[in-house]
DNA sequence: CATGAGTGTTTAGTATTATTGACGATATGG
DNA sequence: CCATATCGTCAATAATACTAAACACTCATG
């Protein structure tokens, strides 16, 4: 996602009712400086930018994750969802074609049998899901559990991990993770 | 939270394995500039920071946001998620304890005739749902849908929206929201 | 009309960041 | 042991962010 920086600020600040005098004053800048990065004449440098956040006050986390987008379908049926399992584990992805996503929700199914694979799964982020009906086996790390429906997991993405469904009835989980990998 | 721009940096780069060199050239910044950066003698600009994250690759939401900790558990049995709701929605939150969360993954159950109230809910970041069992009447600005099992939803939380559970069922939904409000 | 207090923008000069190129340290191979 | 390569750091210079002060504009108020 390509952020603009002046037009973020210079929103964040007007929602707030602060002239560019006033937040100048909170954050110990002066006032020329906001508007020469409002109108993104200059980069500010982090630093600047924290001391302009700290007078909002807001985080630079939120500020860069802080979404101001756009007009994209709400509502997704079944067939609206992206589809890109195979034929024995079937992932369909809500809001696919939303661009600038920050995190990805999936519904997935696992076929009696199915298996991420040996060499286990590690990418970066954090994911998280729900099992909705069926039970799985997860490997995290060193550690393994089976779930059943109701039950649920965290962990961050870096840790190995692994799904197998080891029983006679299909697995669905509900699941999501951020940032998005898909 | 107070954040060490250039300990980070230089954590992220060496788990990455690039030298200074390395990544000033995929950035497209000398390698002089990271190690500046890296011992605190500069502050750099934003541009610049997008520069080096780009290169890792990563983006400044999480490099802001990132959390670099820590053992927590992994799996959540039914009665280790807090639940937060009243009689007629029903929230459990997986992995409420985890410090550092990027997002909030939730079971939610509206019983029939549950509703999230005429004032219409709006906050910041994103969510998403699957629909798991019932059906679930969803306004989202001024569009209003009723889903069903399988469907699912997904915008940006600033959006005004609502919740109604019209039907004679409960209504069972997996959803998630980043950045994590509770 | 003034006049004054508010707004955002611009400019010239100063402070800081970023580049360039050289340095010492460490490691590898001939 | 000397060459060669790669590492992170540093000093001097170029580029850019930032400040201070003035400007132009709008809106109230007398």
């Amino acid at each position: 996602m390509i952020i603009d920086v002046g037009k973020r600020l210079r929103m964040l600040r007007q929602l707030h009712g602060l002239s560019q005098r006033e937040l100048a004053r909170r954050a110990g800048v002066t006032n020329g400086l906001i508007s020469l990065v409002e109108m993104n004449r200059v980069s500010p440098s982090v630093s600047s930018l924290k001391k302009l956040l700290d007078g909002i006050p807001m985080s630079l986390a939120e500020f860069f994750t802080g979404d101001f987008n756009q007009r994209t379908p709400v509502f997704y049926a079944e067939d609206e969802m992206l589809e890109i399992g195979n034929e024995e584990v079937s992932l369909r992805l809500v809001a696919a074609q939303r661009v600038g996503r920050q995190m990805t929700l999936l519904r997935e199914r696992y076929a009696p049998g199915a298996d991420t694979g040996e060499e286990m799964l590690a990418h970066k982020g954090e994911e998280g899901g729900v099992v909705v009906r069926g039970r799985i086996e997860l490997t995290v790390g060193k550690e393994t559990r089976l779930l059943g429906p109701g039950e649920s997991y965290y962990f961050p993405s870096n840790l190995p991990h692994r799904f197998r469904n080891q029983g006679r009835e299909p697995c669905e989980i509900v699941s999501c993770c951020t940032p998005p990998t898909f």
